[in-house]
DNA sequence: TTAATCATGTAACACGTTACATGATTGC
DNA sequence: GCAATCATGTAACGTGTTACATGATTAA
């Protein structure tokens, strides 16, 4: 449902086509949620039949015509339930789902090289995307501080918060796993 | 895809019935990944129409009757063939998907009191869910310790010590997502 | 002249959830 | 008598991905 709402939410900033909706995904939205062109279309399509949206065409003569979207009265009493219920997202977020965890789980199959390599592919993958988070953080802090809605930048910084200490935890985990599997790495062999 | 590598890594193990596998699931690979019966009754068909399973009905007197899956070569080659390219669900982790971190995003549409609820459930079901992997952590040494398979149950203890580092970080982050909602508490109004 | 940006979609498939459907045996 | 365990599924729907389809304008 959580697609539906994001747009809503950025819907609830001021009228967007699609396409702007799709950029602002990428660039604002994509450490914790991504959608495709063809979902946000089809979606789009769907919340306008249910009334939560509405939207014109705007023909323009130096680019294609576009659809402008803005957002109903029943689309923000929606996104307004949608906050006050929160209950359910707090739950699924205690409950992730890692197909990289199930490979960890069933690496016992692999060779102790290949097991290294995984943790180690990881570790470095994480302080990669830290890295480049932390230059999110500061992108948006700075956005922040000259433009003047600090109140909306201030949860932005959150979740590029949460961002780098999940990818500093995940480094953190995969360093610990390493120095496990090495412990007895002398002894043993496959 | 991963459920059904996740059913082939519990079916290398040994044959087993659907109501087996689920029940694994629940047990043993429920920090990372979930499964309806449904869901897995179906891929366990469309694997042996694939050729990567083979099952045998058993009729029995006291129980209902039952169908034993095993692998079949054809699928321990694709679980050794999935072992060995881990890159793309690497990169997958590093792009989590959180309903959560959406209404963090958005939260700026809320109260202070409603923004500060949010943040502190999120942190109380994090140190409890991090309580019950502690548990779950210890059970799983214990067992490796009185059974003879150290080998595995090594990686199924590296997936709790993640849960428990994730868990760790998720509250760590709430705590100063509060402290810092709460540093202008005093001087703002809403 | 070539790549990027702007702009919108359809169709099919893959994966996951919800609701429905059945029924015997065992332990409290 | 009632709940738990054992045991297997179908149908419909919701959500996400992949492949396909088109085409103008602008900047390097």
């Amino acid at each position: 449902m959580s697609l539906k709402h994001g747009l809503l939410g950025l819907l609830n900033y001021g009228s967007m086509t699609g396409y702007d909706l799709k950029k602002t995904f990428d660039d604002s939205l994509s450490f914790f949620w991504r959608a495709k062109t063809s979902q946000i279309y089809r979606e789009l399509n769907a919340m306008e039949k249910d009334g939560l949206l509405s939207s014109e065409h705007v023909i323009q003569t130096d680019k294609p015509n576009k659809r402008l979207y803005q957002i109903t009265d029943a689309g923000q009493a929606e996104l307004r339930r949608w906050l006050a219920n929160p209950e359910d997202d707090i739950a699924a977020a205690m409950q992730p789902k890692s197909a990289f965890l199930m490979r960890v789980f069933f690496a016992g199959e692999t060779s102790k090289q290949d097991q290294l390599a995984l943790l180690r592919a990881y570790r470095e993958q994480c302080v990669q995307a830290g890295n480049s988070m932390d230059v999110a953080y500061r992108s948006i802090n700075e956005y922040g501080e000259t433009v003047n809605d600090q109140e909306k930048s201030k949860h932005w910084g959150l979740t590029a918060l949460y961002g780098t200490i999940f990818y500093q935890a995940g480094a953190d985990w995969a360093s610990k796993a390493i120095a496990l599997l090495e412990e007895n790495e002398e002894d043993e062999e496959e």
